[in-house]
DNA sequence: TTTTCCAATCGTACTTTTACGATTGGAAAT
DNA sequence: ATTTCCAATCGTAAAAGTACGATTGGAAAA
C-alpha cells in the first residue's frame, strides 16, 4: 500500500498537469487535437495535407501527443488512425478544471 | 478595422492557447501558480525558500509566467510582489474550458 | 516476388529551454 | 556617502524541442 502525503499527491498532480500542458504547448499540436475532436479520428496523411509541414514533423508531433497520452493510434493498414484517448482526455480536463478552479 | 475570417480567429485562439499551455508546461511554474492561487500573492524570496532552485532560476520562471501574462508583479521596495493576472487568468481558463468542451 | 503505399525513425542543423553562479541595479537603511 | 537587501539580468553550459530530407519497415496489391 502506498503512503502518500497530501503534498506529494499535489506534486504528482502538478507534474501530470505540466506534462499535459507541455504537450499542448505548440500551435500545431493544438490544431491537431482540435481536428481530432471535430473529426473524431483521422489518418496521419490527412494532417500532412492540412498542415504546411513535412510528414516527419507531423509524425513527431503525433508521437509527443501519444507519449503524453492525449491520443492513441490504431493500425488500419496501410494507414494508422489516430483518435483522442478519451480516458486521459478526461483526466487532463479534470486537472485543468481543478487548476483554474 | 480588422477583417478576420472565423478561421483566423480560431487560429489565433489556438496560438494563444498554446502560449498559455507552454507557460504551464513546467512543474515548477505550475507549483508557483498554485502557490499564488492559495496565497493570493507572494514575493520572489518566498519562492526561493520553497523551491530547491537558484534565485536566478526562479526569476526566470517568473519572467516566463509574466511574459505569458499569467502573473503580474508590483514593486513594494525592496521586494516585488507577484500576483495572478486575473484578467488573463480568466482568458486562459476560458480557452482551456472551450478546448476541452 | 516485387512493387507500392503510409507512417515511423534516423541523422542532422538550429533554436529554445532550463539551470547555475556572478554581476548589476535600485531603493532603503545606516 | 556607504552599505544592505532583493530581484533582475548576464554569461554560460547542457539538455530538449522543432523542423527537414532520407531511409527504413511492414502490410497490401500487383
Amino acid at each position: 500500500m502506498k503512503k502518500e502525503t497530501e503534498n506529494s499527491i499535489h506534486k504528482n498532480d502538478s507534474k501530470q498537469l505540466a506534462r499535459f500542458a507541455k504537450a499542448l504547448g505548440h500551435p500545431t499540436r493544438i490544431a491537431i487535437l482540435k481536428h481530432l475532436e471535430s473529426q473524431s479520428c483521422c489518418f496521419t496523411g490527412d494532417l500532412v495535407e492540412i498542415f504546411p509541414l513535412a510528414q516527419s514533423t507531423i509524425s513527431q508531433h503525433l508521437k509527443e501527443l501519444k507519449n503524453a497520452g492525449l491520443i492513441q493510434g490504431e493500425v488500419n493498414p496501410p494507414k494508422i488512425k489516430y483518435c483522442i484517448n478519451k480516458e486521459n482526455w478526461k483526466t487532463a480536463k479534470g486537472l485543468f478544471q481543478g487548476f483554474f478552479e
